[in-house]
RNA sequence: UGUCUCAUGGUGUAAUGGUAGCACUGCAGUUUUUGGUACUGCCUGUCUUGGUUCGAAUCCAGGUGAGACAACCA
């Protein structure tokens, strides 16, 4: 019997292909009942979404069958890693809600690893190849003619094992020299034409310092460090799927009598309409200042996503929708939104705010007279009470919830029509004025004293209700908001656009003469908010008490909006 | 003229030879002191041609389309 330690966890009743396999696994009794994982990070760059699908996934399998998934830092390139990643790399993971079991790096199994290249080398297996890479890549041939061999092909074992330990020891160039398993030139496989097992890589790596001049590739290190490390399921991404041959070619090699052998499962990454999703595109947006940064929340990586407001609850359910398949297609943004609309609909305090701010008076109350009046800081969640709010004869509201010449379902302010001020009073609008241009700067209207919220009046409707601030009352704030970062919904099927020609030039709109309530003077960083009518906003890193800043996460649904979008076209 | 892989509504994902379902989107409506939320209803789908079978999205064969692979990257 197959024992499901999290079944309900997941809420899902269904199995992707991936658990399935898992639990024929277990059913037929293989590796002992044992489920070891890994996520397998390069120490290059940030994680971004695409990772957390992953991050999920590897550690999820652990959690469900009661199995361990360890973090292991692929760091077999020191020319391109450095430990600046590796701390927001297990940041991120923390952030996101895993733990990892073990704490590995690929670089302490090199040892191990060099000596399994030495025991190739004896075999007759492996050997040192004097040429230089272009020499090297011309004779590989292409997807549809054979290679050609190497002149260096059948050097002896003593020969290359001299040759190898020198290449170690230091005596060789870069590039000099690389070590190549001896397989097949002509193998239908492109990764069997003698792949490269080693480089010379003169430089201090992060953990081993000067210790190695040779350092495995990829496929040289993967599969064994899995070896090495009973990792009994491999999960990686579908363009793993040609490295999968020789990735069962050296374990089998490499394990002897045992019957253990870890298993490469391959499933579909994550790509999103309008997200740039590679990690050279995304440096290539950080280096030319296209984005403020690695962190920037335009950016879909883990920790762009965070500072814009995004919870950890809402990706991991984005995660959990999508799936996991063998199927290269695009998820359509609106899904990560609704996930995050979803997750913060049920805990942001509602507050609120004044994006576009102008004036509006109520004539007939008194001047000076204030009154606070309570109103839910969530109406999902009464439990969490009321916060009061102050109501004032001048007050701030939206650009557009003022029309001069309204259309009959516009349920907004228009010369002698009615709104309810949100926990306040219904007002009729008695005029406006504008400014040189024509631009409407000040809207007058007249409150209706009996029509105070809670009062017994329940007569009097209206169909609109709008939010406000008081402008003796409010605060001052900006507010950025943010829109797809390319034009383009799947830029892969641009084939002959660079994507930098696809970015929006309007993906970040800063609004420096935002109002808002009183009360947000004490919102913490990345505290989450929704300032009612408009979106989830949250405060970003950048605020400080003089000038507060808040970061647009998602706006609300919008029917008015959309309505009034069709109308204008 | 290679190897590997994939194909179910607009998007993603189930159905494991036996009623094509779910989520998102869209549309319509109910509720609403957020044009939000919640709730209800509707639209839209098995790439194609054969075969096996009482029965095929599922198995088999051919076609079509798409993707990955030719870094001293991972």
């Amino acid at each position: 019997m197959i024992e499901v330690v999290n079944p309900e966890e997941t809420g899902k009743r269904t199995l992707n292909f991936i658990e399935q396999i898992v639990e024929n696994d277990l059913a037929a009794g293989k590796n002992g009942g044992r489920i070891v994982t890994r996520f397998p990070p390069e120490p290059n760059g940030y994680l971004h979404i695409g990772h957390a699908k992953a991050i999920c996934l590897d550690f999820g399998i652990a959690k469900r069958y009661g199995g361990t998934c360890n973090l292991r830092f692929d760091d077999t390139n020191p020319v391109k890693e450095d430990v600046e990643y590796v701390d927001s790399i297990m940041e991120d993971i923390q952030w996101l809600g895993f733990q990892w079991d073990n704490l590995y790096y690929a670089s302490d199994y090199f040892g191990q690893l060099y000596d399994f290249a030495l025991d190739l080398i004896k075999r007759g297996l492996a050997y040192v190849d004097d040429q230089s890479a272009e020499t090297i890549a011309q004779q590989k041939g292409t997807p549809t003619t054979p290679g050609i061999n190497s002149p260096y092909r059948d050097r002896t074992p003593e020969e290359n094992l001299d040759l190898f330990t020198r290449m170690q020891a230091g005596e060789f160039e870069e590039g000099s020299r690389v070590l190549r398993a001896k397989i097949d030139m002509a193998h239908s496989n492109m990764h069997f034409r003698d792949p490269l097992m080693y480089r010379i890589l003169k430089m201090s790596h992060h953990r081993t310092g000067d210790t190695w001049n040779v350092y495995p590739l990829y496929d040289f290190a993967h599969g064994q460090c899995d070896f090495f490390e009973g990792i009994t399921h491999s999960l990686c991404t579908l363009e793993f799927e040609v490295h999968r041959p020789l990735y069962d070619y050296f374990v089998e090699l490499l394990k002897g009598e045992d019957n253990y052998k870890p298993r490469q499962i391959e499933f579909n990454r994550l790509n999103i309409t309008y997200m740039v999703m590679s990690k050279r595109k995304m440096l290539q947006l950080v280096k030319e200042g296209r984005v403020a940064g690695w962190d920037d929340p335009r950016m879909p990586t883990l920790c762009g996503l965070r500072r814009r407001g995004y919870t950890p609850e809402s990706i991991r359910n984005f995660v959990d929708s999508i799936g996991y398949t063998k199927y290269d297609g695009v998820i359509d943004v609106g899904l990560l939104e609704h996930s995050i609309r979803e997750d913060l609909n049920k805990r942001a305090p509602r507050v609120s705010a004044v994006l576009n701010p102008i004036k509006l008076i109520v004539t007939n109350y008194p001047e000076g007279q204030v009154e606070w009046n309570a109103t839910d800081i969530n109406p999902e969640d009464k439990a969490l009470g009321t916060r009061d709010v102050p109501f004032s004869r001048a007050l701030y509201i939206e650009r557009d919830d003022f029309m001069i010449d309204a259309p009959a379902d516009y349920y907004r302010l228009s010369v002698g029509r009615e709104v309810r001020l949100k926990n306040a009073y219904i007002v009729r609008c008695t005029g406006y004025e504008t400014d040189a241009e024509g631009l409407v700067t000040t809207v007058t209207c007249e409150y209706l004293p009996e029509t105070k919220t809670g009062q017994a009046n329940a007569k009097h409707k209206v169909k609109g209700t709008i939010h406000y601030v008081s402008t003796s009352h409010c605060l001052d704030a900006e507010v950025r908001l943010y829109d797809r970062l390319l034009t383009v919904a799947n830029p892969a099927e641009e084939k002959d656009r660079d994507f930098m020609d696809m970015l929006n030039p309007d993906s970040l709109t800063v609004l420096t003469h935002a109002k808002v309530e009183p009360v947000l003077a004490a919102a913490k960083t990345l505290d989450s908010f929704q300032f009612t009518r408009l979106g989830y906003f949250n405060v970003d890193p950048d605020s400080t008490s003089d000038r507060l800043i808040f970061n647009r996460t998602v706006s609300l649904k919008d029917t008015w909006g959309k309505i009034a979008g069709k109308r204008a076209q």
